[in-house]
DNA sequence: CTTTGATGTGAAAGCGTTTTCAATCTTGCG
DNA sequence: CGCAAGATTGAAAACGCTTTCACATCAAAG
């Protein structure tokens, strides 16, 4: 007793109106007779009648779905952005075919196929390696494509970012006006653009600006995990860095734990600045000094961007930059 | 220039053979003479063909795709569950339509709404307040439905957990052998049937067996949030409480540190565990004893589950109970 | 009472696949 | 060599909707 599926054509006989009526009346088309409107709709609500919304999307060569590429839900960072893309995506009537990446580039790339099978009328990107292979692919498909919170050095895709550059080198100059002159510099891949090609140059300035000549030793490369950080203590150590800047709150928190349970005390010993702002800053004690990001709010004009992108608005300014801040709790002076 | 899309026809034509067997080859039906299917294969590869699969849903009714309501994203241990759920989608072949619903009635039933209108091959739902409505959506769905890391009491649709009410009673006993006398029960609403007829139930029971009598002067009901968690000590100090158990990470890290902030120290004076064993129990300081659950494990096999479902297989236990334990950290003696 | 320019409505052609069902080939065998 | 049983293929009908185009209707204008 499979369950009957009541279509367009049921509700066109049961209110001997055409299917053409009863999609324009479904679809707000204003042309029809209020009276007729009244009618199909009764016979709508009758029969409890569902618009198939694979069939539209055949038909009309819209899905109102878009593909959102994400490192890791798990990462509070970008499960932030993607709370924000939802949301407006929700307020535009889109749906989030939502897909976990591990930036891994070759998963990147046959998610990226599956999504464009599916006819996703946009795509939201978040990763911060695009390969070229992956630009490749973006080039080919009929679907805009957004970088939330992402960067490509290249910058030719849409994209909604903070000035990575210099909120990073108000940071670091933050931990040198506070004396430090050895400041570590911890990260995940170098592969990545947003650490090679603009934290590193943000922190780079930093010390230019002060005059602390640069050292590769104080430079860190690690995964984006609380474990790699806790373990990174003895190398802080050795390197004789008495603060440090990090580049993703769950490693930083990891990093500051770590020094603690060494008996280094925070902020007095050493000093710790973190990247994203994310709960997690207020979790942890002491609780971390940040960089200030608006997370929700760039996952938010992506998905606004994307809409504007769908419907083929000109907009004017396809690489947005919001306002970044610093806030001071107390993993630092 | 509007990228043209090569359609199956196109490939049919210039392998001239027919549509149904380009259909053939590209769904590996064995019924095509090798030589015909290099044919086709080559054509396919030369046209760069990609099968749309809106196309295909539609004649074939199934999207191979789930869609998933979660309460936020942005709660780490539902996005570890979401974690398990893409996985497993990925590797059975399924894309995830994925939307927040933040446990809101009304967006609740909107959202199953505009999911069963895409097709959605079945549907994972997580959540603990199953209303009535609910409830007659989920009859009413042509999709299977299977609830994860979340209760019914009613105990209509498939899911999968873990035995709470044993956790939970395991949970407070071990406080209770601590000499706790006074311990307080700290969760959301009692709407939720995880709160109302498990948590508390087991909270209830430990306390029965080792002869202390209720006393609801110590049941704090909040919500999931750090910020409230943080506000709840002079509430907490009032009852006399010695120790407390409570439903969720972010808000047993809320009470902690605001246990903490107080003066009151963890876990000398005052013990704190906690349900979900996600990322932050080891985060904060003291690090804080949970119940432990396989939070990945939930997803991963309630979307396996869904799998067996949608395929008609049959499976033997709908309600499937995953092992739970309880991990000592420092948050208690 | 005719003309005219909306305004409403319906017929039918897609949209790009899958899926019968029947037709056509091939084989193995006697 | 002839024939039944498979093995391969193709024709065409769905799938459920949108959209174009033409036709019918109607109120206002002349």
């Amino acid at each position: 007793m499979e369950k009957q599926t009541v279509t367009i054509y049921d509700v066109a006989r049961e209110a001997s109106v055409s299917m053409a009526t009863v999609s324009r009346v479904v679809n707000g088309n204003p042309n029809v007779k209020p009276a007729t409107r009244k009618k199909v709709l009764e016979v709508i609500d009758r029969l409890d009648y569902r618009p198939n919304a694979v069939a539209r999307g055949l038909a009309s060569k819209k899905t109102t779905t878009v593909g959102v590429i994400i490192p890791d839900v798990t990462n509070i960072y970008f499960s932030s952005l993607a709370r924000g893309i939802d949301d407006v995506a929700m307020m535009y009537k889109y749906n989030i075919i939502l897909t976990n990446s591990d930036e891994n580039g070759g998963k990147e790339v046959q998610v990226l196929n599956t999504l464009m099978a599916k006819q996703v009328d946009g795509i939201i990107f978040m990763g911060n390696q695009v390969t070229d292979e992956l630009r490749e692919e973006f080039r080919r498909s009929k679907a805009p494509v957004v970088l939330a919170g992402s960067v490509d050095a290249q910058k030719t895709q849409p994209s909604v970012n903070i000035d990575y550059v210099a909120a990073v080198a108000e940071a670091v100059k933050s931990l040198i006006d506070h004396g430090n002159r050895k400041i570590a510099f911890v990260s995940g891949s170098m592969d990545q653009a947003i650490n090679h090609d603009y934290r590193l140059k943000g922190y780079k300035k930093a010390l230019k600006d002060a005059g602390i000549s640069y050292d590769d030793k104080l430079v860190f490369e690690t995964d984006y995990t609380y474990k790699a950080g806790q373990s990174l203590e003895p190398a802080l150590a050795a390197a004789g860095a008495t603060a440090a800047f990090v580049g993703d709150d769950e490693l930083a928190a990891g990093v500051m734990n770590g020094l603690t349970d060494a008996g280094v005390s925070v902020p007095e010993d050493f000093e710790v600045i973190t990247s994203n702002d994310t709960k997690l800053t207020e979790l942890v004690r002491p609780k971390m000094s940040s960089i200030t990001q608006p997370l929700y709010d760039i996952g938010a004009v992506a998905m606004r961007l994307l809409t504007k992108l769908m419907n083929n608005e000109n907009v004017d300014e396809n690489t947005v930059i919001l306002p970044y801040g610093l806030m001071k709790r107390s993993s630092t002076k």
